[in-house]
RNA sequence: GCCGGAGUGGCGAAAUUGGUAUACGCACCAGACUCAAAAUCUGGCGAGAUUCACUUCUCAUGUCGGUUCGAGUCCGACCUUCGGCACCA
């Protein structure tokens, strides 16, 4: 240990140290409890980014506090390797897509390493290796073979120009990304995974874990899988056998049904076309067209639409409707069509204002207007303009009771639901439903950086699974990557051609790979057992590890990745993999890592933030108000995420190197909650530095007088004393209680208290008493093992001072500290003395001064006296251990 | 538009259940050390008023109102802001 504190010296030594002696290498231990501490896996792009360091440095400080806390951690990490980005590099720059990647993730590995996360490397994956997406492929035939994967036509964003297929992103606003034509679509056959069949057990099963995960990522959830309850209706064409089937959660209002409306796509305008009128026709293609953009353009757009001159009937009451067709209903969603009741629908009154539609109310908010109506028509007909006035201003879309509906008025909705989806059954003309937002999920890729899907066709045999004996499929070295065109596998003779696994015939492999949430879905059950070659996992192995005790990671995956891995869990479930429903128990969601970036107005391009290049003015809140460059040119600016690629990025590798691995982790971790954005300040972390600082120097002046410290605990403490002791206690409470509930900023707040503490200890080494020194030792251990968390490599430098061992702190058997209730206790506690509810004098007295003890001090204290003078007191209200307030009037 | 979260000093933020608002840190100011600077150490630091001074008082947790002996915390309305969803029948 040096006197002064140099990060760069003690971290690679530590580093070193832990790697040597294996010091986060998890092994199953059944005498200890476990804990299984995850970070979302990172994709090697190439470079880490503050908001990974930040992702890291909170999973690591909850592994030490675990370590600490007698847990046996298991703490792993891996590469979420396939994907986009490789391709694009083979195809931008002519390489390698397996050696870019393979190179990033060396970099990467390297830039955790000097970080110094406790990661046991021991077990670390990575997607795109034979030995790993061999299970992604085991999987697939597991589902195949269970009836959950399965193939069939969708409509995908086609480039004409490129011949390519195009995810939405590379589609957006309707033109291609790499050449900019228009885009158009094209249906073809996919492969699917049928999450749909979980979709009840991925909404129930929240109920699981409603206590670990924050409320905004479960909201979420549940509205991606939007399960709504409701019936289906057919309503008979006229003159025809047809029946048009509309789902509905709304069957209570079905005698205000002025419309039948299906989407341009429904089956029956398909079927009729050569019945519909050239205007219907004209305006359908229209339809059609609008659709298109509305999808790719983000605004709102007018509802539109045409009746197509046929006719339903409604089966409640027997009146005949007009059918339409318009663009706000969804083929994707329900059945494709709906009824239309504008009284109580928002977007059925809107419709219903712009044609001029009738609008008949059946749904009254109160019992009492019910009577009203057995007299009053409420039928609104735009033709009859004396009956304008009765124009409802909106639709009422709430539960009421029923009126104008026959039999059933004056039942509530509720009843009414029950009773009128009942009545449809009886007879046969609807049914109850259920409807979910939620879709199969696609998996199929048109790309080569990713797991093939084991498929051979076959054309005898047609569709076959590739024996599991036969896996991995493995993907080919190379392939020609020109962006253009199919599937680059498709293009791979050797990969292509093959041979039908049941018949031996010449046969061809499917070429598409699989989506890259594949890997993620199941990635952190690979870790417990990454060698395996025959199952993903041993089923025993999973039962100590699984599920994951916390996981952390950012709220963008709140949906796709985390309902998939629970989809995922659920099928490992049932293939007898695991034991339980949900592979998470609790989540943390950490907020961003933003920083301010700053564009050229002309230009648009991104101007790297550097105070000689930049300067900004700001108003007295700190708010950005303007920027300008070197040349006083005007400069827009906005609050992004940071990295490298948007310049305003602190590179982590260039902190790391001014201030050290521990003051980085350290400054992210306290300046702000966890779930909380963090907005990047670059004097911040000179704060935490020079507090690390500080205790080393404190440690350095009074190690070598430490040795000497009692073994056993003195009787007499000085005054001074036992106020550190106290203090040091207090703190113990402070950062176990804060750990418990994921609070990792106020910690760091407790520990530099305890730091001030002990340098407002007024000893010298060389003439402090032994039961000083042992008050001073006691503080210094727990400061040392709780900023562990925090800053291990400092913290195992400073401690190995201490302790004369350089085996390191878990080896040496250290533990969190142990909090003591009677040390922590004070002697003298400080009551405020409020007269009215305001603050107006204190009181020192004894912890546990009885109520009545309190009352009567307060009441003979001077200022009360003063205040009280003249008036009288209405009520002494005593709260021990708290507060005294006087009531006077 | 709907849903959800959040508004506390110059800034990041504290305040387990209603009970001393502004802990801790940054920035800033003053002092000590130094030939000087950096580093370090000590002190100050919500606003306003009052006093030579010790002090004392008033106001302040987005705004307005309510409940309560007492509200940053609970209730109601509104404003601002961030995020999610966007015709889901």
């Amino acid at each position: 240990m040096d006197e002064k504190y140099f990060p760069e010296v003690i971290e690679e030594k530590w580093q070193q140290r832990w790697k040597d002696s294996n010091a986060f290498v998890a092994e199953i231990n059944t005498e200890k409890p476990k804990f299984y501490a995850l970070e979302m896996l990172p994709y090697p792009s190439g470079n880490l980014h503050m908001g990974h360091v930040r992702n890291y440095s909170i999973g690591d400080a909850l592994a030490w506090y675990k370590r600490l806390k007698g847990f046996n951690v298991f703490h792993p990490i891996g590469w979420d390797s396939f994907g986009q980005p490789a391709e694009e590099a083979a195809i931008k720059r002519g390489l390698n897509p397996r050696e870019w990647t393979e190179d990033n993730i060396r970099y990467m590995r390297g830039q955790l390493q000097r970080l110094g996360i406790s990661y046991d490397w021991t077990t670390e994956i990575a997607a795109h290796r034979p030995d790993y997406y061999k299970f992604d492929q085991w999987f697939f035939l597991k589902m195949y073979e269970m009836g959950l994967a399965y193939k069939r036509m969708t409509q995908v964003n086609w480039c004409p120009h490129d011949q390519t297929v195009l995810s939405n992103e590379q589609a957006s606003g309707g033109i291609c990304w790499r050449c900019g034509t228009a885009t158009t679509k094209k249906d073809i056959e996919q492969w699917f995974l049928k999450t749909t069949a979980y979709a009840d057990q991925l909404l129930d099963d929240i109920a699981e874990i409603e206590a670990g995960w924050a409320e905004k990522v479960l909201k979420r959830q549940r509205d991606w899988i939007g399960r709504s309850e409701g019936a289906f209706v057919d309503f008979a064409v006229e003159n025809s056998d047809e029946k048009i089937r509309v789902f509905t959660t709304r069957i209570d209002t079905i005698y205000g049904v002025n419309a039948i409306v299906v989407a341009s796509e429904h089956p029956f305008i398909e079927a009729r076309k050569s019945e519909l009128s050239g205007e219907v026709l004209v305006k359908i293609e229209e339809i059609k067209r609008e659709k298109m953009k509305a999808a790719n353009r983000e605004e709102e757009v007018e509802k539109d639409g045409i009746a197509t001159g046929f006719f339903a009937v409604n089966p409640f009451s027997g009146e005949q409707i007009p059918i339409w067709t318009a663009n706000y209903v969804l083929m994707e969603y329900g059945t494709g069509a709906v009824m239309s009741v504008p009284a109580h629908d928002e977007r059925d009154f809107e419709f219903a204002e712009k044609y001029f539609l009738p609008i008949k109310q059946v749904i009254v908010a109160t019992i009492s207007e019910v009577a009203a109506f057995e007299t009053k028509s409420t039928f609104f007909d735009w033709n009859d303009v004396q009956n304008y006035e009765g124009l409802p201003k909106e639709a009422f879309t709430e539960y009421g009771f029923l009126v104008n509906s026959e039999q059933w008025n004056g039942k509530t909705s509720e009843e009414a639901k029950k009773e009128m989806t009942h009545y449809a059954e009886m007879h046969g003309f609807g049914e109850a439903a259920t409807t979910y937002r939620l879709r199969d999920w696609g998996i199929s890729r048109q790309r080569f950086w990713g797991a093939p899907i084991p498929i051979v066709y076959c054309d005898d045999c047609g569709t076959v699974p590739v024996p599991y004996e036969q896996l991995p499929v493995e993907l080919p070295d190379s392939a020609p990557f020109t962006g253009v065109g199919e599937s680059p596998l498709a293009k791979v003779e050797e990969f292509v051609n093959t041979t039908c696994p049941s018949c031996r015939k010449a046969a061809r492999r499917e070429t598409d790979t699989m989506d890259t949430f594949v890997d993620s879905s199941w990635y952190f059950f690979r870790y417990i057992d990454p060698r395996n070659e025959s199952l993903p996992f041993e089923p025993e192995i999973a039962q100590y590890w699984t599920p994951v005790d916390q996981y952390i990671g950012g709220d963008d995956h709140a949906v796709m990745h985390l309902i998939y891995t629970r989809f995922w869990t659920k099928v490992m479930r049932d293939i007898g993999l695991v034991h339980f429903n949900e592979p998470v128990k609790r989540l943390l969601t950490q907020g961003m890592v933003v920083g301010e970036t700053f564009f050229d107005d002309e230009t648009g391009k991104r101007v790297y933030f550097q105070p000689n290049q930049v300067s900004v003015k700001r108003d007295e809140k700190g708010k950005l108000l303007s920027a300008t460059n070197v040349e006083g040119k005007q400069l827009k600016y906005a609050v992004e995420r940071m990295s490298k690629s948007k310049g305003n990025g602190v590179d982590p590798n260039e902190m790391v190197e001014i201030y050290g691995s521990d003051a980085s982790r350290l400054y992210v971790l306290f300046s702000a909650p966890v779930e909380n954005e963090l907005v990047w300040n670059e004097n911040g972390i000179e704060g935490t530095s020079r507090f690390l600082q500080r205790v080393w120097r404190f440690v350095w002046r009074w190690h070598e007088r430490l040795k000497a410290v009692a073994e056993n605990e003195p009787t007499e403490f000085s005054a001074e004393a036992r106020k550190l002791r106290q203090k040091t206690h207090q703190t113990i409470q402070r950062v176990e209680s804060d750990f418990e509930r994921l609070q990792l900023n106020t910690p760091v707040a407790a520990l530099m208290e305890l730091s001030n503490a002990l340098g407002d200890f007024k000893v010298e080494p060389e003439t402090a008493s032994d039961s000083d020194l042992f008050a001073i030792d006691e503080a210094v251990r727990a400061l040392i093992l709780m900023l562990a968390p925090y800053a291990p490599h400092a913290a195992e430098e400073m401690w190995s001072r201490l302790t004369g061992s350089d085996e390191g702190m878990l080896k040496s058997g250290a533990k969190f500290p142990v909090y003591r209730e009677d040390l922590a206790r004070k002697d003298e506690i400080e009551i405020p003395i409020q007269i009215n509810g305001k603050l107006r004098s204190k009181l020192l007295v004894a912890p546990e001064t009885a109520k009545e003890e309190l009352e009567r001090a307060a009441l003979a204290d001077e200022k009360v006296r003063e205040y009280a003078a003249g008036k009288q007191i209405a009520k002494v209200i005593v709260v021990p251990n708290r507060l005294v307030n006087v009531v006077i009037k």
